[in-house]
DNA sequence: GCTCATGTTCCCCT
DNA sequence: CAGGGGAACATGAG
């Protein structure tokens, strides 16, 4: 599930249940999705250490424990259970005085890295852009008109921009009435305009719910049904894919040409 | 059995 | 080198 309001969502999950606390115990079930230390190490690292500064940059979640830092991802299938009874597709579980939290991911994409510093952190998550909810509009317009081709493939790319997944890049470009296959080079200052505010407007009402809401109105709320109708003009929906994702957009309201 | 899935990475082309 | 297509990864759901 997760992009990037998915992952605001398990940030605020762990500090409501795990952020403050003293870890008292590890317990890693998959040692695979431990990615880059043995279950020793993990242990060594976090044990009687609290977590503080749980923070997100795109769709990675880092808290600290003493010297170290976790970094989580969540792939397609990853999310957070505190106190839930043992699930098969639990990973990797930290313990508390009080409770559990538990690293649950079906698929095993993403996983759980350990870094020491801001060096070990970027070698683990590699070049990341700004988040998306950071980035101003006119560094935005600079890094589309940097930028050659489509510009979904540049919304998708974690180095340019960090946050954005197929769901999100969808919705906002169909709010903002542009093809996923225009030439990010050539949209007008006010198309960048456009794309960084409906971004933004995006993004807040889908951190509040911790995910892309299917609401009536949403493009999220309809992509998958049969038949899917543009939720503004009744247009029958194409698919196909770009940037090699499954896409979705309203070939009345969205043409290749320019607007 | 088959297809598809909201993520990332690697290989091969252009 | 930058970007795009496609496959791979792992595990289901329909």
């Amino acid at each position: 599930v997760p992009e990037l309001p998915d992952v605001e969502g398990f940030k605020r999950y762990l500090v409501r249940y795990a952020d403050g606390r003293i870890v008292t115990g590890v317990k890693v079930h998959d040692r695979v999705l431990l990615r880059n230390r043995s279950p020793q190490t993990l242990a060594r690292a976090v044990n009687r250490r609290k977590l503080v500064n749980a923070r997100r940059h795109g769709k990675w979640l880092l808290v600290d424990a003493g010297e170290s830092t976790l970094l989580f991802h969540f792939g397609m299938t990853g999310l957070f259970k505190w106190d839930d009874p043992p699930h098969p597709h639990d990973r990797i579980v930290l313990q508390f005085a009080d409770g559990a939290l538990a690293y649950r991911n079906m698929r095993r994409f993403g996983g759980v890295w350990l870094a020491r510093g801001e060096r070990e952190i970027a070698e683990v998550t590699g070049p990341l852009g700004p988040d998306a909810m950071e980035v101003g509009s006119a560094d935005l317009e600079q890094m589309l008109h940097a930028r050659r081709g489509g510009i979904k493939a540049a919304l998708m790319d974690q180095r340019m921009l960090a946050g954005l997944g197929n769901l999100l890049v969808d919705e906002i470009l169909w709010r903002s009435r542009i093809h996923p296959r225009r030439d990010a080079r050539k949209l007008r200052p006010k198309d960048t305009a456009k794309v960084h505010r409906v971004m933004h407007d995006v993004l807040v009402e889908s951190n509040r719910r911790a995910r892309v809401p299917p609401l009536p109105g949403w493009l999220t709320g309809v992509r998958d049904t049969r038949d899917a109708k543009c939720p503004r003009c009744g247009t029958r929906l194409r698919k196909a894919t770009v940037a090699g994702r499954t896409t979705c957009w309203c070939p009345r309201c969205q043409r290749r040409a320019s607007a």
